[in-house]
This record gives structure tokens, C-alpha cells and sequence, in this order.
DNA sequence: TACTTTTAGGCAATCGATTACATTTTGAAT
DNA sequence: ATTCAAAATGTAATCGATTGCCTAAAAGTA
């Protein structure tokens, strides 16, 4: 395929003007070294003759391109599609692009996917973890050439980057509580891959309110999958399976708990009053499901815009990254019908 | 910030090995004149030495940048979400990177952003409208430079324009029909910018069934807002205080429809009883929401990748993509409880 | 042995913008 | 008119990889 036309560089303007490359260079930027009927007669002539800009040229020649770099697990979550919006409405208001990739839950992609991001020459990246990565490596080759590395979400701990996230443990501890303060004494937990963050601290909370409540934690009551929809709805039958039914399911997301609420109650259990149900995340699905799904709201769109900042911060004005190594952003568990069983006079 | 190490360069490797800049290059990308020996030798460096190719001075270099831009109304909708996702999967898979961004529904930012794409050279753009374009002469520089430009779903008409998108006309002349066929004579429809072909189809697809079946099309039943959420509440309201209640709803996507549903149930409407409902799309939430909700199954996973396949195809076989003018994907009509009611015996 | 062909590799220009440094122009002050 | 700092512009190197063209060495042929 041959480009249309020639492309028009500085070198046709400057031609065309009789000035030089370099001014015509300067006039474009706007450098304060050009005088303003230059400036005015570049522009006119830059805009007459169709010039646009070539970033590749001058993103070698600078050393750096103005993009930030992407990894999540996948594109088409509720979640990460909020976060990845807020990502660019930060990103676009700032006049950086974006490069985008998704490793789907999968270290590998993650590595391969990396690894185009350094050839591209990021100027940043913001990383959210797939489920099985194990360590880090992979992002060592930018902190060397000190281009910063964020991990959002799914977190890694890493002296050199700065992570942003909110309280799981704390969060899962309230919400689990709340099973407990509404009479629950034998909670299944729906979780994922114990290698993020994310869900080991869910479940940390989890125990943490089982132990203060005298209850006893027990192995078989935690059923790892992943979080999938399906996998919603395998736990369901995992759980009518059981020789004595919970009392309730505490679901590390909402997508999960959803349909593991639909399809036990296509078995005739009553929500909430056989089983009371907890999600996480609030999703749009926790709304419409009936009972409403008591969860907790965490949107990723606002966490998406904040790592975006924090990051062109430290991008712009060259801020010391190192300062800000946490960012614990808000969370709030919204109770809902779905686990209210006392209240339910 | 400056980086930390100097970059390793195919010169240094050159040095190293004491051959030549142009022979690691070739040895680098497979070239057929460097001898199995020495390419060996230029890979071990290389990895010994932590190099990692420079894709800017590449780009550059051979002007083409293996970059697809991507431009969509809005990151964080099942459906753009979904359809992203198709694309970034078929892109990654042909070693080609994402460059994305969201015009939020404006015009304006879809210019900006369409700027930013071709400054940044990308080899291919994939687009898909947002609600007030009203011309594309954004994309014309592109089209100057014989850059694809695709346009998925929200489409528009361009002589050098590929497009993919479904028979919206079709799809909604069959639900449309479907809900008469249930006995309802006075269909509300729910939609936005008739700008957009696909609201504008779904539109004439509605008017088609309800003049094969010798109704009255009414003015006043169709309501146009942004399909949200909130649009829903509000469509909810405007139905409520008109002085005979429609019988159906058909909305022109599911998030709307579900927000509608409930809002109605909330003011004691019975569905599909007093109202049927019909949406477009099959959300996730299509099948949470009680009763589940008619709709039209058409998600933008495959969309995504077949679209991107057929821009990355091009963009490697030169094959001429004209001779793709429109690609009309299936879609097909999924019957749920919500406009059931005849067959409620 | 002499000559042709093939193979491997080098030279140097190129892509287009940026920028340190040098030079010229302007205009104010003497 | 002369001087000189300030302002405006020019020169040329640079970023790092690619590639057309050329040469040297190796292999094949007579």
C-alpha cells in the first residue's frame, strides 16, 4: 500500500518560506525564539499545505512519545472498562495517547505484551496483574531505564513502583461482618487466584471477621475458580452439593455472585432468607438482580483517572515518584436486599 | 527524568561483534543475506547485552508503524468494551499494537483525537461514530494518505470506507414484529441521535413492522436521550404521565431498557403484563433483570475481530479493500419473558 | 588456472524533527 | 553614525534502524 501523495515536512514549509528547518521547527512549538510574524506565516503555511506533524520523528529524536502504556487482564470487564476510561480521560486532557493490550489472565501475554511496550517506547505504563503472574520480572527492563511502572489494582509489592488500590482486607472484613451481624454463621467465599492481592486480602478480611466473631474458619468453605460468570454458576452447584447448606456466599466479585444467586434460586433457594449474598465491586448487574446485591462500590473509573495522574505528575514535572508508593483509595460497602435477613420484619 | 543506562543500539552490538550497523539489523529481522553464524552470534549480544529494538527509529525509518488506532464513543460500555477486546485480540495476535481513545459522544473530541492518530502514524484506524458527528471530514487526511478507515457498528457512508456492522433494520422490524405478534398495538420506542445509522435503521425497521401490520405510526412514541441509565428513568417518567399507557417498549439498547423496566415496576407496572419490553444488544444484564429481557444478540467481541482482521489483512496483503465495501454480520432476536404474553397461559 | 556466479557483508543516505551553538539582524543607546 | 546587547534565524549534528547499491570473498565452472 503506497501513501497517497508525499507527506509535507518542516523541510517544504521552510522551502516555501525561505526560512529554515529549524525555525519552522521552533514556530510550531511555539519556542519563544521566533518571532511572532514568523510564527503566524509558519502556521498559515503548515495549515495551507496540510501539514501534519510527524510524532515518530520527533519522538526519537526527543527521547520520549507521549504515551503511556496499558496492561489489564481483560479489556471487556465492568471494571477495567471503567478503568481504563478514566485512564484516558486523564490521559487525553493531558496530550498523551494511550497504548492498550490485555494479557488475559495470563503471565505470558503479560510478559509478551511488556515487551512491545518497551520497544514502543513508553513514556509509563500502568499495570493491572494477571491471575497467574508470579513475580515481576518482566518490568524490571523499564525501571532500569527508570520509566515508571504503576500497578493499579492488582498490585505487586516493588520498592520502585507505586501502587494504587483499596483496603481489601478492610472492605472484606466489613462486608463479612455484616453477614454476621445479620445472623450468618457458615459463609462460602467465592474467590480467585490467591497470587494477587486482590483476593488473598478479601480473604484475609474474611477470616479476620469470622476469628473476631468466634467462628471458625474452614478450608472447604472457599471455592477457588475464576470468578467468571460459569464459574458463578459451578459454585452453585458446588455448594447445593454440600451436606449442610451456608447460610450465605461472600463473592470476590459481583459477576460471579450474580449469577451464583440466579442459579440458586432457579433451585429454589430463597435469597436472602435461605442464603444471603455479598458481592464486590458494584457492578451494574448488582442493581438490577433481585434481591439488589449488597456489595462494595469501587469503581474503577476514578482509580483509573488517579493512577493516570499520579502518573503524568511524575511525568511532567518529574516529581519524585518514590514519594507517593501507596495510594489507598476509598471504598464503601452498599448493603442491599440480598443480605438483609434481620431487617427483613 | 532521565533514563537510567544509555540505550543499547544495534551500533553498539555492531561494535561489539565488529561487523557492521547494517548486517545486525539484518541479522535482527531475519534478513536472508546474513549467514546462520553471525546472525547466532548478533542474537547473543543482543540478549546479553539487554537490547531491545528501537521501534520509534524503526517506524521512522520505514514508515509504518504496525500501530492500529482505535477510536469508539465511550471505553466503558459492554458493548465498545467487548468489541475492543475482539480488536485487541486479532491485532496482538498479528504483532500489531492498539492505540486507543474515546470521542465521549462529541464530535469534537473525535477530531482531536483522529489528529492525534494520524500525527502519531498509525497504519489503520478503526472507528465507530460518536452521537453528533456530522461529517467525517476528519478522516479525510487519512484517506488522502491511504490509511484504511474502517467504520464498525456506528457507521457512515464513504465511497473508500469499509464498514461491519448488523442489519439493524432487519433486527428491529423483527422485534418489532414479534412484540405486535404478542398483541401490542402501541409501541413505545426508546432511542438517540438519529444521526447514527444504527438508531436511524432501528428506527425505520420499527415504522416498517408497525405499517405491515396497519398501526399508526405516532410521533410522540418515539423518545430520543443517550440510552443510558438515567435516560431510562427519565423515558420511565415521560411514559407514566402519558394519557394512555403504551403497551411495549422497545428500546434501542438493553441498559436503557432494564433502568426503564425497573423504573416501572418501582411505580407498579407489571411487565411483560401491562408493558412488554424489548431491548438491542444482549447485555449481561439482559438475563439478571426480572423478567429477562427480549433483545437482540449482536455482541461486538466478533465485531472487533473481524473487523480488525479485515484492517490488519489489508494492511499485510495489500489486498484491495474496496472490494470489501460493507460487511453485514448476523444478529438475531433472543425471546425472553419480558415481551412475552400470549404465551402466559 | 582463469573466469563467472553466488553469498555475505559494508557504506552511506535516509526517515523528519529537535536543539546546541553560531551567526545575523534589529533597535536602542550613546 | 557607532556600538552592542537582545532578538531572530541559520547550521549541522543527532536520535536508531533500514536498505539500495557496491565490494570482497567464496564457490562453482570450464
Amino acid at each position: 500500500m503506497d501513501k497517497g501523495q508525499k507527506e509535507v515536512t518542516i523541510y517544504d514549509i521552510a522551502e516555501k518560506l525561505n526560512i529554515s528547518a529549524a525555525t519552522v521547527s521552533r514556530g510550531l512549538t511555539n519556542h519563544p525564539r521566533v518571532s511572532k510574524s514568523t510564527r503566524k506565516s509558519i502556521l498559515k503555511a503548515a495549515d495551507e499545505m496540510g501539514y501534519r506533524s510527524n510524532s515518530i520523528a520527533s519522538n526519537l529524536r526527543s527521547k520520549k512519545s507521549n504515551v503511556i502504556g496499558v496492561i489489564v487482564p481483560r479489556l471487556n470487564s465492568s471494571f477495567m472498562s471503567d478503568l481504563i476510561a478514566g485512564v484516558e480521560k486523564a490521559v487525553n486532557n493531558n496530550n498523551y495517547s494511550l497504548f492498550i493490550s490485555q494479557s488475559l489472565e495470563t503471565m505470558q501475554k503479560e510478559v509478551t505484551n511488556a515487551r512491545a511496550m518497551l520497544n514502543n517506547r513508553v513514556d509509563g505504563l500502568l499495570v493491572s496483574l494477571a491471575y497467574d503472574t508470579t513475580d515481576i520480572e518482566h518490568f524490571e527492563p523499564f525501571l532500569k531505564r527508570n520509566i515508571p511502572v504503576i500497578f493499579v489494582d492488582r498490585v505487586f509489592e516493588h520498592a520502585s513502583c507505586p501502587q494504587i488500590f483499596i483496603d481489601n482486607t478492610k472492605a472484606a472484613y466489613e462486608i463479612t461482618s455484616h453477614l454476621i451481624a445479620e445472623g450468618c454463621k457458615n459463609i462460602v467465599h467465592l474467590t480467585a487466584s490467591l497470587l494477587r492481592n486482590v483476593y488473598t486480602d478479601r480473604l484475609s478480611g474474611y477470616k479476620k471477621a469470622l476469628a473476631e466473631n468466634g467462628l471458625q474458619f474452614n478450608e472447604s468453605s472457599v471455592i477457588i475458580g475464576d470468578l467468571s460468570s460459569q464459574a458463578g454458576i459451578d459454585a452453585a452447584t458446588q455448594i447445593l452439593k454440600m451436606e449442610k447448606l451456608p447460610d450465605a456466599v461472600f463473592a470476590a466479585n459481583d459477576i460471579c455472585a450474580v449469577s451464583c444467586m440466579i442459579e440458586l434460586q432457579k433451585h429454589g433457594i430463597r435469597i436472602p432468607e435461605d442464603i444471603a449474598f455479598a458481592g464486590f465491586n458494584n457492578d451494574p448487574t448488582a442493581c438490577v438482580v433481585q434481591p439488589n446485591l449488597t456489595t462494595v462500590n469501587y469503581k474503577g473509573y476514578e482509580m483509573g483517572e488517579v493512577a493516570a495522574k499520579l502518573l503524568i505528575n511524575h511525568l511532567v514535572d518529574k516529581s519524585d515518584l518514590q514519594q507517593t508508593h501507596s495510594l489507598i483509595l476509598r471504598s464503601e460497602l452498599i448493603i442491599r436486599e440480598s443480605s438483609l435477613r434481620s431487617k427483613k420484619s
